[in-house]
DNA sequence: CCCCAGGTCGTCA
DNA sequence: TGACGACATGGG
């Protein structure tokens, strides 16, 4: 028997003065299932729809959801004030992103999602890397409905484990496949567990993580920052390496919350790159 | 047919 | 340690 999903309106209060702009935080690359359906950005998170509306909003997140996502919007913390320890920092390239990043915040997504999500990405580019997930998610995924349509949620590593070589290879991940499944075995075998990650220091969190078949510094960097809300973890990718080469005259130690100033250089180098708002 | 994409692995000095 | 090609797939 499916239970009744009720999509109701829903505001959680941010610190005064922050900002949240639902346009760049979802298209900042931190995640990859939210799409613009007409005046707001709608996505799956667990096992729910979550529509928010586009424009930016100051003070508080509205969104239409079954479900409470106040932890996801990681509303508690005040960007504002990392802002401002950012912009201490004083370079020119720290200024320019965080004026052009404002609004951006880093959601606390499912861990799972995030491991495999960013394993994908390895190689590969962010249409295909959306493609992939979707895919996966549609083939593996529960499914449910809100407001008369069918979504699925993210697979669990039991269904990618069963989906096997032949599933996963038909969802075109090609070599990503074999990761996938030792990321699943170890998942359930409990050898990677969330709640032991969360209790080490980030350097251990992210040798374990190392552990899983194509998992480097770069996909556990992500994990930890996206999946755990360890903000003091930046991913380095080609475009940070770029970033760091072109703007500072040694890699830099973007600090405490260094993950959300690595996504607004991050971002903001795209916007200048593609010239886009 | 080339190159590249939010990397990582295996191999060889 | 560090360099270097391979890896699946699809778009430009």
């Amino acid at each position: 028997m499916l239970k009744e999903k009720i999509i109701t309106k829903r505001k959680i209060k941010l610190h005064e003065n922050d900002l949240f702009s639902p346009t760049k935080t979802f298209d900042c690359g931190q995640c990859f299932r939210f799409e613009e359906k007409g005046d707001c950005i709608e996505g799956v998170v667990g096992h729910s729809l979550l529509k928010v509306p586009s424009r930016d909003m100051t003070g508080e997140i509205e969104y239409f959801s079954d479900e409470n996502f106040d932890g996801f919007f990681d509303a508690d913390k005040s960007y504002f004030e990392m802002n401002s320890a950012f912009l201490k920092k004083g370079t020119p390239a720290v200024t320019d992103a965080v004026e052009r990043g404002f609004g951006i915040r880093i959601l606390r997504q499912n861990f799972t999602e995030a491991l495999i999500s960013f394993i994908i990405s390895q190689n590969n580019n962010i249409p295909r890397i959306k493609k992939n997930i979707a895919e996966i998610s549609r083939r593996f995924g529960e499914r449910f409905e809100a407001e008369g349509k069918e979504y699925f949620a993210f697979p669990t590593p039991e269904r990618l484990l069963d989906a096997g070589q032949t599933g996963l290879c038909e969802c075109k991940l090609g070599f990503r496949t074999k990761y996938i499944l030792d990321a699943s075995i170890r998942l359930i075998s409990g050898e990677i567990c969330e709640e032991e990650l969360q209790s080490l220091s980030v350097d251990d969190a992210r040798e374990k993580l190392k552990i899983i078949k194509g998992v480097g510094n770069k996909v556990a960097d992500c994990t930890l920052l996206y999946g755990l809300g360890r903000l003091e973890c930046v991913p380095v990718d080609v475009w940070m390496k770029k970033i760091f080469e072109k703007y500072f005259d040694e890699t830099p130690d973007l600090g405490v919350c260094g993950g959300v100033l690595q996504q607004y250089l991050f971002y903001n180098e795209r916007y200048l790159k593609e010239g886009k708002k």
